[in-house]
DNA sequence: AACTGGATCGTCT
DNA sequence: GACGATCCAGTTG
């Protein structure tokens, strides 16, 4: 089980650190194949402009959900590290509970149930409700990862600011990203 | 395979 | 009052 310490650290080093690791949510979820690092200094960061209502957990202690609503429709997951900083959880591998996130996402195939921020979400029943949650007790159960993976890294996605920013890590060669990660591209 | 627009609303300017 | 750390269906090539 991971705790607080785990999160106490910098943020790109608890990004990486997600890739592989186990996490369920009320008994089903699977393994974080991508994520994406944000902190205070990122303009495409929701703590960029400082503490608001929205964004209140950011700014406390590690180790706790901050989850908020997107485009009227969608709900993102993420994993409070340092004040300010924060990991946005954007896909994983289904390993558990499958019967139970196929129901919540409408039959899509397995390889969509949780590829992408606001499917996993969704796969999981996660809402406004557990914005704040510990990640150390239940629903949350987050569980080291038992093998070292191959990890990829690349430009965050759908954002406009900040947008070259390389914080986003993937496990290599998985099937179950939001989207492949892009070769790095030659100079012109 | 790549791109387009629509859904829908809380949050901040 | 505009916009967004998204998803999906539809169209086009």
């Amino acid at each position: 089980m991971l705790t607080r310490s785990f999160f106490d650290r910098p943020v790109l080093e608890v990004a990486r650190g997600l890739i592989g690791t186990t996490l369920l949510f009320e008994g089903a979820g699977g393994q974080i194949v991508e994520v994406e690092a944000y902190d205070e200094t990122d303009p495409a960061s929701h703590s960029f402009r400082g503490p608001t209502p929205r964004n209140r957990v950011m700014f406390g202690p590690p180790g706790h959900a901050y989850v908020y609503k997107i485009y009227g429709i969608h709900y993102c997951l993420n994993f409070v590290c340092r004040p300010g900083s924060a990991v946005l959880i954007r896909a994983l591998e289904p390993v558990e509970g499958l019967e139970a996130m196929r129901a919540k996402r409408g039959g899509v195939a397995d390889r969509n149930l949780c590829s992408g921020p606001g499917k996993l979400a969704q796969a999981l029943g996660i809402d406004l409700r557990h914005d704040g949650l510990v990640l150390d007790q239940p629903p949350f159960v987050v569980q080291a990862a038992d093998e070292v993976h191959d990890i990829g890294i690349g430009p965050r996605i759908g954002i406009t600011k900040g947008a070259d920013t390389p914080w986003r890590f993937v496990k290599r060669n998985s099937l179950f990203l939001s989207k492949p990660l892009q070769p790095t591209q030659p100079d012109l």
